[in-house]
DNA sequence: TGTATGCATACTGTATACAGTTCAACTGTA
DNA sequence: TACAGTTGAACTGTATACAGTATGCATACA
């Protein structure tokens, strides 16, 4: 049986990822406790996690703040994630890590290429990051992955609004195929920089949507 | 005027770096409560950021429980922050940044290589961090800062172990020397090329260092 | 009409209380 | 002597209460 903190915290975390905890602003204790019925204390101490993992602002007499999205945040987070995920591939390779695990998300890929447009955009977005994710985990670390899932979760919502055009889609899986093409031949060379590449892209794509990801999240508080 | 849950928070924080939290055990929240002067409330809600923040476990019905050297993370940590620290050196060099600003570093450099052995351990791991700190932010990123001073925080306790030897310290200033000397020059090539081995050699001789690290920690809790 | 002030309400931070759980110490038995 | 079961103290998770603070709104004044 699952503690109320905990709960919480997955609760709360999914809001926050979303932009559901109210951006710039107090977020209201007693109204969450009502939401979860739970009484403040553990929604607080799921907060707490929140702020230290960057999902959540806190200030000393106001309490706890829901996170904007904010550009230079946005490039900060995709530069770690860059650095990382290239680091990664290079240590892969430098180990010479075994990419026949991979086999099964080629063909994932190719099934994505064939018809884009029929894939909801959170299953996409769940393959996107799966990919980048066993690309990583080549070369083992989980103190790594910790940090990536981290930062996936802080621009996943900039990052599925570059996936819902089916020509980005197009072109995001094609650079994911041609990775995957130069795994699967050993030519790792390659594949560290075609992921870097991919990656500069994405970051490039993702900034310029911040003012977009601005404007949704403006009109839904109008609402 | 800082709230309790702030002050408990730095000094919590503080007492995990440092493994006085009971490694592998359960923290006390009485006893903690009573000797920081205040509820367990604020307690709870610090504990739970350092969770987030990997300086304290948590396990469901047991409570917080005090972090452990481990090697695998070590080692890890150590690998992120090699790639991180990396890749931001070659991001200034791609950027072309001013290495003006380190030439007030060398000389601190060149003033701790002339006697090394008369630095308190606490002033030289100060020195060490700033120094990678500075390097890092050649091409600012505060989110790439908050992940760095993690880690340091994280591993400063076998780093610091790393440093209580003249032969030690005289060599990782040297290559702190070398570092600065091509990056005065703006080798950025030969900078970042001496960084990373100077990275590999570090994560080494910490890696080394876990079993002493383990041992001092073992007597501590038998004394 | 705009701005300043006062007040009431809502909210935060945290202390305390309590039900349920964990664990160390003890006891009985093989 | 070792081990399983029991017991009670200590601890956790969290609900509730409350003092202090932030904020929104109404009123007064320039």
């Amino acid at each position: 049986m699952r503690s109320n903190a905990e709960l919480a915290y997955t609760k709360l975390r999914e809001m926050a990822v979303n932009y559901e905890l109210p951006p710039g602003s107090r977020v209201n204790e007693v109204w969450l406790s009502q939401r979860l019925g739970m009484s403040r204390v553990p929604i607080r101490e799921a907060l707490n996690r929140l702020v230290s993992e960057g999902l959540v602002r806190s200030s000393a007499g106001i309490g706890f703040i829901g996170r904007h999205v904010e550009a230079p945040e946005v490039c900060e987070l995709y530069d770690i994630r860059a650095d990382l995920e290239a680091g990664a591939l290079h240590r892969a390779a430098v180990a010479g890590a075994d990419t026949g695990g991979l086999a099964a998300l080629e063909a994932t890929t190719k099934r994505i290429l064939k018809a884009p447009g029929r894939y909801a955009i959170r299953e996409l977005i769940a393959e996107d990051e799966a990919f980048h994710m066993a690309l990583a985990n080549l070369a083992p670390n989980p103190e790594r992955e910790v940090i990536l899932r981290n930062v996936n979760a802080r621009v996943r919502f900039v990052r599925r609004m570059n996936l819902e055009t089916a020509v980005r889609r197009r072109q995001a899986f094609e650079e994911h195929h041609a990775i995957l093409q130069a795994l699967l031949k050993n030519d790792w060379t390659s594949a560290v920089n075609l992921l870097r590449s991919h990656l500069a892209v994405s970051a490039e794509k993702a900034l310029g949507l911040t003012r977009a990801a601005q404007a949704v999240l403006a009109s839904r508080s109008d609402a």
